[in-house]
DNA sequence: ATATTGCGGATATTATATATCCGTAATAGA
DNA sequence: TCTATTACGGATATATAATATCCGCAATAT
C-alpha cells in the first residue's frame, strides 16, 4: 500500500504557504525550489489542490498560490484526497461471485464481508488524517526547527513571495 | 493508495481453508479454482502465507494447504502484512533536508512531522485490521450466504479436499 | 504589448503490480 | 524403487500505474 509522492510534496507546500503573510503568494516555481522537487510535476499536483479549493491561484506576472482558507480548516485528509482521490484502497473484485460455488447476484446485496472490513479500516485511517490540521503540522515542524532555520525561512519568504 | 489483489485472494483462500475439517488440505490449484483466479499467481501469494506461518503446506501427491493455527488467531493484518510487507505507505523522502532552507542532519533527529502523522494514521489502520479475526470474517460471510450455497460449498470441499 | 504564471491535455518515462514459467525438493502410492 | 503430484524459490515476461515533462491557451501585472 503506497501513498504517492504528490501527497508528500503538496503537504510540504501547504505547510510553507501557511507561513505566508496574509495575501502573499508563492509561485509553483518557488514552491518547487523550496522543497527541492521537479517544478513541472509539483505544478501538476498543486492544480489538484486548486481545483478542490484548498489553495487559491492567481495567474500572471506576480501570480502564484496561497491557502484558500485558514490552516485550521485544512486537514491532511483534505490534501491527500485532493491529490489521490477517494477510491477505496481495497479493490473488491467480487471473488465471491466466481468459481464453482460462486454466489448469485441476489445473494450479494451487501458488500463482500472481506471488502467491508478493509473499508472500515480505511475509514479510521481517513478519519485519523482528517483530525490533523495544517496548523498542528506547522506547529510540529516549527518545534523541531531551531531559531536560525526559522529565520532563514522567513527571510526566504520575504525575498520570494509576492504581494497580491 | 492501493492494496494488491494478492491480499484479496489470500484472504478469501484463508476463509475457505477455515471451513476445512481438521487436518484436511486443499491444493493451490483447488483454491484458485474455487475463487476463480489464475492458479500460478495465487500459488505465489500462498507461499508468502506459508513463509510466515499462517498456513502449513505439504508437498507431494495428496499435498496442499491448511491453516497453521486456529482461525481466531489469524487477523486480516496477519494476511495483509504477509503478502504486502510492513513498509510504511507514506514514503518520507526527507523533503525538509532539501532546498535553500533545508534542515541540517542534526535537526532531523525526530521523524518529519508530516511523515509522523501519516505513520500514526497507518497504525490505526493496521490495528483495525488486526482486530478482525478470520473467524469473524467467516461468520460474516456465512451470514450473507443462503443455506443452499453453504451446502454446495461443503459438498465441494468434501469432493476436493484431501486428508492428511 | 509583453513577459510571466497557472491550467488542462497529451505524452514520455520509469517503477510497480500482475502473471507465468521452470528446475528442484518432497511426498504418496504403485 | 519408480512415478506422478504438489509446493517452493528464482527468474522472467507483461500490464498497469506512478512519475515526470511538454505544449498551447488564458489570465494578469507592468
Amino acid at each position: 500500500m503506497k501513498v504517492g509522492k504528490g501527497v508528500e510534496w503538496t503537504a510540504h507546500s501547504c505547510a510553507l504557504l501557511a507561513l505566508l503573510p496574509s495575501g502573499a503568494l508563492l509561485s509553483g516555481e518557488a514552491l518547487a525550489e523550496f522543497i527541492g522537487v521537479p517544478s513541472p510535476y509539483l505544478a501538476k499536483q498543486m492544480q489538484a489542490l486548486s481545483r478542490v479549493g484548498i489553495v487559491l491561484s492567481k495567474p500572471g506576472v506576480a501570480g502564484g498560490y496561497r491557502l484558500a482558507r485558514d490552516a485550521d480548516e485544512i486537514s491532511l485528509w483534505d490534501i491527500t484526497s485532493a491529490v489521490e482521490g477517494t477510491a477505496p484502497s481495497f479493490r473488491c473484485t467480487e471473488v465471491r461471485r466466481q468459481g464453482p460455488c460462486g454466489a448469485l447476484a441476489s445473494e450479494c446485496a451487501r458488500p463482500c464481508a472481506i471488502a467491508a472490513e478493509f473499508q472500515k479500516a480505511e475509514t479510521v485511517y481517513r478519519e485519523a488524517l482528517d483530525a490533523i490540521s495544517l496548523t498542528s503540522v506547522v506547529a510540529n515542524i516549527a518545534e523541531d526547527a531551531p531559531l536560525a532555520r526559522k529565520r532563514r525561512i522567513t527571510a526566504w519568504i520575504n525575498t520570494t513571495a509576492t504581494k497580491r
